[in-house]
RNA sequence: UCCCUAGUAGCUCAGCUGGUUAGAGCACAUGACUGUUAAUCAUGGGGUCCCUGGUUCGAGUCCAGGCUGGGGAGCCA
């Protein structure tokens, strides 16, 4: 009894002529006699062709959308246009009924909004399906990226006891009983009796830990869940996400950008090459809903051009000086259009962001150069004694894709940097070591994963890009 | 957290300066058709107009408060 074959496989190899098991969910029944199935291996479905009179009215009754059948017959050429295969059917079985009145996935449009509420069967539209696969294969694309280039996967911790990153609010992690913790005589919590010991929370960055590491391995990555406490509702952000960081040692502020550019474009290529078929229906799907927004918000360039734009081309790269100069030399400046003041010393805001890479370059652009007192505290002082070695990576509508930097590697000057952003040092002593015991130049960024996936699959809103969106005051499924 | 905006059938939406019994397309049911491509055609069923209160002879429509969704800002990835 051979196992029955992926539609994808199907497609692939076309196997005329052969007899086959097909198991899936039901799209559509044309015509009484044309069954569309979907089994999620690719965006096509295969038309399954069957009689009424064989089947009988019991079970053509049963085949509703969404409805999990199997299906067996021959393969062969399809005698429609439409698609090239298909399966003359002489057996098939429901293997799982699906009530159409309260079904709510239909074959018509639906909102993303809509869609969102009923997260555990989005998943079977062409739109979620095609994200999901895409997004696996951006997954991959980064694992083979950096192993191939001989950097290790590196399982930073999910559970922190640190608190020095400054990245953003953090999560509690605790087994006290919130309703009646354990106190202290002068009526504080006692987190002595907390399960660590001490307060914990979960991570907000590997970083740390990967520098830890890469002093010591060379060149590491972690691509894990982080989490973030904000209260920050907007379309690019979540509680819960995954980030990939990676980690060089002896790597200094260019090679970074320069491992920053190839990873980037390997994996939009990646994409290219393994999503053709999902990123064509991205695509149509995007076109069609251009079609009715004002000509100012639509697409420039089709989905799979932009990206194949990203790939080709190399990325622009200014320092933060001379990227406040081009915005207060620009006519947008001078309208006074722009909602922030633009001087040196500012942290660039959105609009000042979207105007450089969307009006000014056109392309992704790579900001150097930062001022010292608006990036972190572990990014490495330039000579100029008032910039760092940090770089952001912005790209046409999504913003900041990558944020990284040259560590701060002289232990003096760390040091002084702590004081300064009122870090204590006992707080971090592991982390302060590392620069004691054979200290290097290093350097690594992080990329937010779904933005990524936004990018690349040109969704509008990160809550359509991971399968279970964690925001604030929303944790349903 | 702040600003803007929306909530009408299962879904997407129309419903004008307040005025008879609240509409359309899709979906669903029944029938016809049978090489269809989100099949087509005919007929039919389907409503807490988000909630609470108010103004009015009369509220889907106006006012106040709340809830939920969306967009933008801040924070960032």
């Amino acid at each position: 009894m051979p196992k029955h074959l992926s539609i994808q496989t199907l497609f692939a190899d076309q196997p005329v002529g052969t007899r086959q098991i097909v198991k899936g969910w039901v799209r559509t029944l044309r015509n009484d006699q044309f069954l569309s199935i979907s089994d999620g291996s690719t965006i096509k479905t295969l038309q399954v062709v069957i009689s009424k009179e064989q089947v009988g009215e019991e079970i053509c009754k049963k085949l509703q959308t969404g409805a999990c059948v199997e299906t067996e017959g021959v393969l062969q050429k399809s005698l429609g246009k439409g698609q090239e295969i298909e399966l003359i059917c002489d057996r098939i079985e429901i293997l799982g009924e699906s009530d159409p009145n309260e079904f709510p996935i239909q074959m018509k449009r639906h909102s993303l909004e809509f869609l969102r509420e009923k997260a555990h069967l989005r998943f079977r539209t062409n739109t979620f399906g095609a994200v999901f696969r895409i997004r696996h294969h951006l997954s991959f694309a980064i694992h083979k990226y950096f192993n191939d280039r001989q950097f290790f996967n590196l399982h930073s911790p999910i559970i922190t006891g640190s608190d020095a990153e400054g990245a953003g609010e953090m999560f509690r992690v605790t087994t006290l009983d919130i309703e009646n913790p354990p106190r202290l005589e002068n009526g504080s919590i006692d987190n002595t009796a907390d399960f660590f010991g001490k307060p914990a929370n979960l991570t907000v960055s590997g970083q740390l830990e990967a520098e830890l590491a890469a002093l010591a391995l060379g060149k590491v990555y972690t691509f894990g869940p982080t989490f973030r406490a904000e209260n920050s509702n907007t379309s690019r952000h979540l509680a819960e996400f995954w980030m990939i960081e990676p980690e060089v040692a002896f790597n200094d502020i260019q090679d970074n950008m320069d491992l920053a550019e190839d990873f980037l474009r390997y994996c939009i290529r990646y994409a290219l090459d393994h999503c053709k078929d999902d990123l064509e229906f991205l695509q149509d799907r995007e076109a069609n809903e251009d079609k009715l927004k004002p000509v100012d918000e639509r697409q420039a360039l089709p989905l799979i051009q932009r990206l194949e734009f990203v790939a080709n081309n190399t990325f622009e790269r200014i320092t933060y000086t001379e990227a406040i100069d081009i915005l207060l030399q620009s006519n947008h400046y001078k309208k006074k259009k722009f909602k922030y003041d633009v001087k040196w010393g500012i942290d660039l805001q959105s609009e000042h962001e979207r105007y450089l890479v969307e009006k000014h370059f056109q392309k992704p652009v790579i900001i150097t150069g930062y001022p010292a007192a608006i990036k972190a505290f572990y990014m490495r002082l330039n000579e100029d004694g008032k910039t760092v070695a940090a770089m952001d990576i912005l790209v046409p509508g999504i913003g900041e894709i990558i944020g990284g930097s040259q560590r701060e590697e002289r232990y003096d000057v760390l040091l002084e940097k702590c004081k300064q952003f009122n870090i204590p040092a006992d707080h971090i002593w592991w982390y302060l070591e590392t620069r004691k015991f054979g200290t290097c130049v290093h350097a690594g960024f992080g990329l937010g994963f779904e933005r990524m996936v936004m990018y690349v699959t040109g969704m509008q809103n990160i809550r359509d890009v991971i399968p279970f969106p964690r925001t604030p005051q929303n944790a349903e499924f």
